[in-house]
DNA sequence: ATCCATGCAAACCGTTTGCAAGCAA
DNA sequence: TTGCTTGCAAACGGTTTGCATGGAT
C-alpha cells in the first residue's frame, strides 16, 4: 500500500525552476540552483541548518536568509514538501523521491517513519464536503511508541 | 458524525489534578488550580499568552514560566491537549469540553474548524500493524480555502 | 526545616528583517 | 543602469533556564 516513484534527474527538476522563475518573473540566480541541487542531493528529511552546514562544507558561500528565501520558492513550486513536526524547526524533503504519504514518530527516539493509507482521501473529501472547502495541503503524524 | 461531550463540574476536573499531584509527590499549590480553573473558563483555543493576559486582567500574579510548567503538568494528566499549527505558538485547549476532534485551517484567514471522522481509527490501526507501534495520540490538520 | 515551586529576567534558538553590496536583466 | 537578490548581523518572538525568594510538606 505504500506508494514509491524515483526521483527524476537533475535537470528535469532545474527546468521546473528555471520556469517557475521564468513565470514569476524572480530572477534566475545561480544560488537558487545551487541549492536546488543540494538539496536534491539529500535523501530524507533536512532542516534549514542541515542544509546551511552543508553547503559550507562544501566551501559554497551561503546565508541562512538566502535558504529560507529560496526553500520559499521551492516550497511554492512543489519542488519540496515542509513538515513542522513539535516547536523545533521546520523539516523540509524533495518532493518527487517519495509519493505522497504520511509520518509516525517514535516518541522515545524522535525516528520518523512514513506510510500512506488511501482512506485518508475519503476522508479530505468527507471534510471538504462537510466543511464546504476546498483543500489544498494537509498535515498527519501518528505518535507513539515501538512494539518490543 | 461529529462527536461532543460535555464540560464535566469544575469540581471533577480538580479532583483529577489533586490525584494526579499526589500520585506523582508534586506539590499542590493554589498556583496550579488557579491556573485550571482560568483554563476551564476558556471555551476554544488559547496559547500560554492568551492565558497570561487573561490571569492578569483578573489581577492574579502569574509568571509565564508557571503558566509553561503547569500546562505540562496539565497534559500530563490529560486535561488538555496541546496543538502546534505551524512554527507559531503552541495552542491549548481543555480535553473535556469536545469529543475527539482534528482541524481544517483557513489558509486565508486562520480560522480554525474541527471536525472527526471514524475512518481515522481504522488508519491509525492500520499503521501500527505495519510499523509494529503503538500509537499514543496523533495530528491531523487539513489547509485549505473557503468554497464561495 | 526542607527543598520544590514560583516570579522575574536573561538566555536561547529558529526564523525574520534591515541594509549595504552584488549582479541578473 | 535598475532594482531584485545576496550575505551579514541584528532583531524578533515563543520557549527555556538560572536564581533568589516563598511556601507546601
Amino acid at each position: 500500500m505504500k506508494t514509491t516513484s524515483k526521483t527524476p534527474p537533475y535537470e528535469e527538476v532545474e527546468a521546473i525552476l528555471r520556469d517557475y522563475l521564468e513565470k514569476k518573473g524572480h530572477r534566475k540566480t545561480p544560488e537558487r540552483f545551487t541549492i536546488l541541487k543540494e538539496i536534491y542531493s539529500i535523501d530524507g528529511h533536512f532542516d534549514i541548518e542541515d542544509l546551511y552546514v552543508r553547503m559550507k562544507n562544501n566551501k559554497y558561500r551561503v546565508s541562512r536568509a538566502t535558504l529560507y528565501n529560496t526553500t520559499e520558492l521551492l516550497l511554492d513550486c512543489n519542488l519540496i514538501v515542509k513538515h513542522q513536526f513539535g516547536h523545533h524547526s521546520a523539516q523540509y524533503e524533495k518532493s518527487f523521491q517519495y509519493g505522497q504519504h504520511d509520518h509516525f514518530i517514535d516518541i522515545d527516539t524522535g525516528e520518523v517513519s512514513e506510510f500512506w493509507d488511501e482512506r485518508l482521501e475519503e476522508i479530505q473529501k468527507y471534510v471538504e464536503d462537510t466543511l464546504h472547502v476546498k483543500i489544498s495541503h494537509h498535515s498527519l503524524v501518528f505518535y507513539g511508541k515501538k512494539l518490543p
